[in-house]
DNA sequence: TGAAAAGTAAACTGCGCAGTGTAAAATGAA
DNA sequence: TTCATTTTACACTGCGCAGTTTACTTTTCA
């Protein structure tokens, strides 16, 4: 509750953002007409454009300030007291609760059913997302140092592990293919993955 | 060169398929007006129509009789003379090699493309190509009955292999974020799987 | 309290597009 | 050559939608 947001102009704006990121994601870009999210903001028509003077304005809002402000710092750093496996899992289950948290699959949707056929520019999109991948690269990192594991493509390996937390948690997600995560499952999967990853690169010191 | 398409409408028939198979993926099928398409096949629109009486039926002309018959049968049964990894790999390659395949990808484009924001549709489709799936599912149960490999939950092992290999071979392609992948990388990849599910699955006999 | 700022309803413009109707022309088989 | 089938060009209907205009009302705040 950071506070009633005050001017009247400021409401209506935030009902528009907030029609808009569940139409879009929804329906579609293409499949949600002015007129219609107007009438879902519960807002005129010309207060739509008011705010946002063309719908591409409006698209645009949501995936750069919106999807940028739900980006998330992940992530403790490596730490050789703990145990890797469940320092891992953490780190891990860190990435799936971003990746299938709502407010990011909305996003992404609305960014990736935009943008779909201009791979440009989703190109770019995705390459801001992959900015949370740092985390993961300097964790690797300090644990190779620590001797705890041991692999030669540093890319390949974060690579393999976002291919199967992806897999599992994003993609389906994206798509509506699945329910929704439960913690239970999150968990799961976080396990299956850490094993998977030490058995693979991890020494056994 | 199986023949010449015989009479004149067949070959007709044949140019608008192609143009919308190029036009859908490339442009969308809301972004590839009827008259554009029938530009592109150098056919009048009339004659568009004459063959597929509304547009949603061309799509799903594409979707369900063209990707069907882009099915392959993959791969050879399990065979307890062969180096277990060899097996593997080359079945990985299989199944890769379907994935990435330019004819795959492009109508996987217009069927994602096209039922974005129709999740139940879109199950139905991507259901059928889960039927891919069992072939290395056959050859899993056969590994473990030879004690060759060691795991409870097959479904898991199946989507764990599954996103690594989606994860690099397809989803980067299906959104044109990656250039298509040579032999060299494909085989790279195929390996890289290999040595992870028998590293985490494979017993060491 | 009164003027400026913001919102509203509804009609309107212009455009692109799915799909149709039609009359003439090309094709192909008998 | 003749006749049926198919293709073509092109005009036309109808619809949905982005964005605008107008005349009017409500809110804000000095």
């Amino acid at each position: 509750m950071t506070s009633t947001t005050r001017t009247r102009s400021d409401v209506k704006r935030d009902a528009i953002i907030q029609a808009a990121k569940q139409a879009f994601q929804e329906f579609g870009v293409n499949g949600t007409s002015m007129d219609k999210l107007a009438e879902l903001a519960n807002v005129s028509k010309r207060t739509v454009y008011n705010h946002f003077s063309a719908k591409e304005e409006l698209v645009m809002h949501l995936i750069k300030e919106q999807w940028q402000s739900a980006l998330v710092d992940i992530g403790a750093p490596y730490d050789p007291e703990i145990l890797l496996a469940d320092q891992l899992t953490e780190l891990i289950m860190a990435d799936i609760n971003f990746m299938s948290a709502d407010e990011h699959l909305e996003l992404a949707r609305v960014a990736i059913g935009h943008f779909f056929y201009e791979p440009t520019r989703l190109k770019d999109e995705v390459a801001q997302l992959q900015a949370q991948e740092k985390a993961m690269h300097k964790w690797l990192k300090a644990a190779r140092n620590d001797n705890r594991m041991d692999f030669d493509d540093i890319e390949q390996v974060v690579e393999e592990m976002n291919s199967l937390v992806k897999g599992q948690c994003f993609w389906p997600q994206l798509f509506k293919l699945e329910d929704p995560l439960t913690e239970t499952r999150k968990m799961q999967i976080a396990k299956g993955v850490t094993e998977m990853m030490l058995c693979r690169y991890g020494t056994n010191t």
